[in-house]
DNA sequence: ATTGTTATGTTGGTCATCCCAACATTGGCC
DNA sequence: GGCCAATGTTGGGATGACCAACATAACAAT
């Protein structure tokens, strides 16, 4: 974004445009972020997946993080030829792939762990903490209605 | 996004992610209610700020709309072809176009600006009014802070 | 057990938003 | 008059999201 002039009004109190300004402001933080450390959103959701649930097939990691099936292969490639993370077969189902996260790949999860918490106080800077709490439950509210 | 699974935890509360996720189903359903009527985001901006702020050069409505100049380039060239605005050499300075909404783009616009109203029901149905109201400020202020 | 359906990984696209670099033309400033 | 800034335009590229098709393999039903 801009923003030399003034948005139009009727577009200052819209929620939906709202929502997608903040969330501008937040992404452009997070992208940047990750870029310095040498990653993408899809990287890190993905390397958090694998550290929560454990070793997983592509298709799982894709449900999990709501990345779509080809975007999936595309970012393991990534990750693969950075050895952050280390796919095989699955002898137990010919299909899949065994996704694992290498120690290298838990040392740069961390890494953009503590890049995003930094992110995040940027991001909710001019709130109080009661108010970033009523934001973040709001905001949890919303998601969890359109999750459906 | 698919959702068909459960995120990992740690991003279910982390306010970026909450953010952008809520922007994404935002984004979704105005693209889509956009894309019902032959629009997209671009053009309801260009739209809004030209109804708003009358007849204005294409460097202009770019800083007011956030929108790369190049981009409002493709933008008006698409409603051009529309015949949604017109576009002539300023008079008064040759290196700028003057670009002016037509009837048919104050029309088209007054449509989108339905479709907008009826998204944002549906984006903010979960909260209660005084909860759309807090939603509302606090994330005016945090657009307002980050636009500096 | 053969048949039909579903899941998986993969390739190869599309689209929207955002962003940048370069260029010629034109205005304005000194 | 000469330098710098603004403007419109072209042509990229990155990211995120999504879709269609395909071969292989697992599974379900009869």
């Amino acid at each position: 974004m801009n923003a030399d002039a003034a948005p139009p009004a009727r577009l200052a109190r819209t929620p939906s445009w709202l929502i997608s300004t903040a969330a501008a402001h937040g992404h452009r933080l997070v992208t940047d972020g990750f870029a310095a450390a040498g990653a993408r959103g899809y990287h890190y959701r993905l390397l958090a997946a694998l550290d929560e649930y454990g070793p997983s097939s592509q298709a799982d990691l894709g449900r999990r993080t709501g990345i779509d099936r080809s975007d999936v292969v595309a970012a393991l490639n990534e990750l693969a030829a950075k050895d952050l993370i280390d796919r095989s077969p699955d002898p137990a189902d010919r299909r899949r792939n065994v996704i694992t996260l290498t120690p290298a790949g838990a040392r740069h999860l961390n890494e953009l762990e503590n890049v995003l918490a930094g992110i995040q106080d940027e991001l909710l800077a001019p709130l109080a903490p009661a108010e970033r709490d009523q934001l973040i439950a709001l905001l949890a509210r919303l998601v969890d209605h359109h999750a459906r």
